[in-house]
DNA sequence: CGGTAATCTAGAACAAGTTTCAGACTTGAT
DNA sequence: ATCAAGTCTGAAACTTGTTCTAGATTACCG
């Protein structure tokens, strides 16, 4: 990988879909060949994880040449981590339709992160690219990952029950996405057991009655 | 990245530094091979990062051929993982001589990791090249990143003051450990600032007390 | 010392991410 | 319908991690 090309944030004119900023309307054709490159990612993912995701088949599966795979995403770790939002999107239809029953917050939350879990181990190849490329990711890709991290808060905040966060709240609520992130990584490469992903992130969402009762 | 030499852990013979499985001692010369690698690995991530530790620069600053670095560090990922472990020993040392002075063992644990963030700061393109190489390290380095996992954990349960920790504390620690690292990498790729990791490592070092002080 | 196995070297070769380019195709405005 | 601008395609080229090979060197055993 070029070391620059890594580093500066590639100036690709439209499909580019950067952060929020004005993302010129995507024609039709243009939003179906999006999604067959991410369905194809996805795909392909699924069977072997990140080395499995190579950008020359993804630009064949998808039918697309790969100078336009790569107008559309600037990067392997670009593509993966719209991978993740996608996925992400969906997870969170999903989570929503059955709201966590825990008593607590920090219940909920443990409840919900370890449902997401459980989406992530019928998939490990998948959920092992996109996490790779999610902390894998330099500054070029910092909007995206950005986009990723908010989502994931809303998630948990959802779960939490809380519109108004605090400070406090929501310091505790990026402790438990770090350790959601890295505890998912320890475990994709094997060094850590399932058990023990559960138990760590029961133990992280304590903080949350911490800062919900203050000391 | 060829798919199957990132995931087989690669045989190679003597030099490579396993586990802690017997490891034939090396000649003295192989020693200092060994240390001219590290050096120029450790010189080249200072300048530039991740992306700067080019394997053909690594082997010609060592002044060793390129398949002996290979046969030394059998990826880029298991030479930078060695690299911070070399850096780890080196801020154990350092680390060791003035121990925290906090009255807590929360206190304590943010006291000496803000101390390694402050060293970390000081050359941020080493550390990213190292984060990036342990968060990224497939299956085939997980024995290397282990131990620099361990070794982490030396250091922490070191400034809890701890020798004999329970399952809820050792869990804890890994929490802290999974917040350190990824921290790290949000600060690294710009998406968080010093001081929210501040306030995040404190945050999440609470989790002592409560391990501590039993509910 | 002599011989043999292990190690090291130089350099070619290969794989996959990324860039580039000329020409065909679409789109949108007139 | 027509033209200019913007897109897409196919293919080649380039970069850097990784592997391979043949021949020199070194380490060690008797």
């Amino acid at each position: 990988m070029p070391a620059e090309a890594k580093t500066a944030a590639k100036a690709a004119q439209p499909p580019v879909r950067a952060a929020q900023p004005v993302t010129p309307p995507l024609t039709e054709r243009q939003e179906a060949r999006r999604r067959r490159i991410l369905h194809a990612s996805a795909q392909l993912a699924s069977r072997g994880g990140f080395d499995a995701v190579q950008m020359r088949e993804v630009a064949e599966s998808s039918q697309v040449a790969l100078g336009t795979l790569y107008r559309y995403f600037p990067s392997k770790v670009h593509l993966l981590v719209a991978t993740m939002q996608d996925q992400l999107a969906h997870m969170h239809g999903t989570l929503r339709k059955k709201p966590p029953s825990g008593d607590t917050a920090a219940e909920r939350v443990a409840e919900t992160l370890m449902r997401a879990f459980r989406a992530l181990q019928r998939e490990p190849h998948l959920a092992d690219a996109m996490v790779r490329a999610l902390t894998f990711a330099d500054r070029s890709v910092s909007p995206e990952v950005d986009q990723v991290s908010r989502q994931t808060t809303v998630i948990i905040l959802d779960a939490m029950g809380l519109d108004d966060p605090t400070p406090a709240q929501l310091s505790a609520v990026r402790v438990i996405e770090h350790t959601w992130h890295s505890a998912l990584i320890t475990w994709l490469s094997g060094r850590a057991s399932i058990a023990q992903v559960k138990i760590d992130i029961e133990t992280v969402c304590r903080l949350i009655d911490l800062t919900t009762n203050p000391e």
